[in-house]
DNA sequence: AGTAATTGACAACCTGTCGGTCTGATGATA
DNA sequence: TATCATCAGACCGACAGGTTGTCAATTACT
């Protein structure tokens, strides 16, 4: 039975389950039958869409990481908040992914999947690196921050902080505090910042 | 015409063909009937060596960061040579590979190796960190460094040392000179080590 | 003689293409 | 207003050409 979607629908409906097998499988072993099968659709009518499968996995990247980089965006534009608290906000808002983009998220680092780990983190990279290194400069005109290498520091704390964020999902929580801990010192020293200023910052703003 | 050779010839050979097509075509795009061409053996012959495609991979990622980390091991445990030379020394020791393999450096950022490059960063990560932690550990015992999470400091630096390294084949040397010097910079930051100490062992080390 | 290396046909997938079919919106006509 | 012709674009599924991994049979060393 013939079922007419517009392409936007049909679209978003391909990437939803592409969304599901490329957590379930991995991008590798998740093949477009698998796709097609799940959704009832012929294998035109995915090709209509999309031109391979590479461009499904790069539009599912450009939707998941989206909404983080738009929130992130915005906490760094708002200057009624003060620069510590948009740096560490705008990271945190990276890692607050919801519904199914979390399981991809523990699937991510199965060999399976490093082509999505890739791309999306090139992606979070391009998108939040200027910002951050945006928010360096201005602390470093007020005086808050004493940054040498703005572009290189902004990168060294996405940087970890990307890692050192996928990484924990499977940890104890003691490792993860201690991770925490050290990655927000070692981000004090590479901002030049006073210490405990940073610490402080999170700690008013998981209180609100 | 039938050719028969050891085991562990033929592992290499197959290895050196690898590497030369990954090199070419990146590792989603060379088959292994390509491989398997270029040397003329069967498919058969191939697979009693190899149980997948992947364990090639795998192996050939071995091969290629044996000799690094043993370089930077050796370098490390060298108790003459002062510490902060034994650091750069350690990091720079990774990144002086030869031949073939700087080939398949030049690729690695394409979509078709994103495999081979987590796998290789998961293996220099593995092997050298913990000689960083080691180091360091030594540089805070003898009041050199000062340094309070010494494991998250060492894959902060060797994190950034591999990224920063690789992305820098196609930057003119302007910026690769900015990066070397922000690195420099940065990583004396996180070890708590007096400024330009560690610039001073880099040039020592350069003009030997 | 027996162990290990080699062979190539084969099964079971996979991705991407393409000519042709259906359908819903649009605008013309009665 | 009601009906009809038109057409872009959503949809279909068979197909070509490629891929990886298997295996029983063959050949070569020791």
């Amino acid at each position: 039975m013939r079922v007419v979607k517009s392409a936007d629908e049909r679209k978003n409906e391909i990437l939803d389950v592409a969304e599901q097998l490329f957590a379930e499988k991995g991008f590798d072993n998740a093949s477009t039958n698998d796709i097609i099968n799940r959704i009832g659709i012929a294998r035109g009518t995915l090709y209509h869409h999309f031109a391979s499968k590479e461009e499904i996995l790069d539009a599912l990247v450009e939707r998941m990481t989206r909404e983080g980089i738009a929130r992130s965006s915005a906490i760094v534009m708002n200057k009624d908040i003060p620069i510590l608290e948009r740096l560490t906000g705008a990271i945190m808002a990276l890692n607050l992914e919801t519904g199914a983009t979390t399981e991809v998220m523990e699937q991510i680092h199965k060999p399976q999947n490093a082509l999505l780990h890739q791309k999306m983190q090139e992606r979070l990279f391009g998108g939040v690196v200027p910002l951050i290194v945006q928010l360096i400069e201005e602390g470093n005109d007020s005086g808050l921050f004493n940054a040498k290498y703005p572009i290189e520091t902004a990168e060294m704390i996405m940087f970890y902080s990307s890692i050192a964020f996928d990484e924990l999902s499977g940890n104890d929580s003691e490792t993860k505090e201690r991770k925490g801990k050290a990655f927000i010192y070692l981000t004090e020293k590479l901002l030049g910042a006073e210490e405990n200023s940073l610490a402080a910052a999170i700690m008013k703003l998981i209180a609100r």
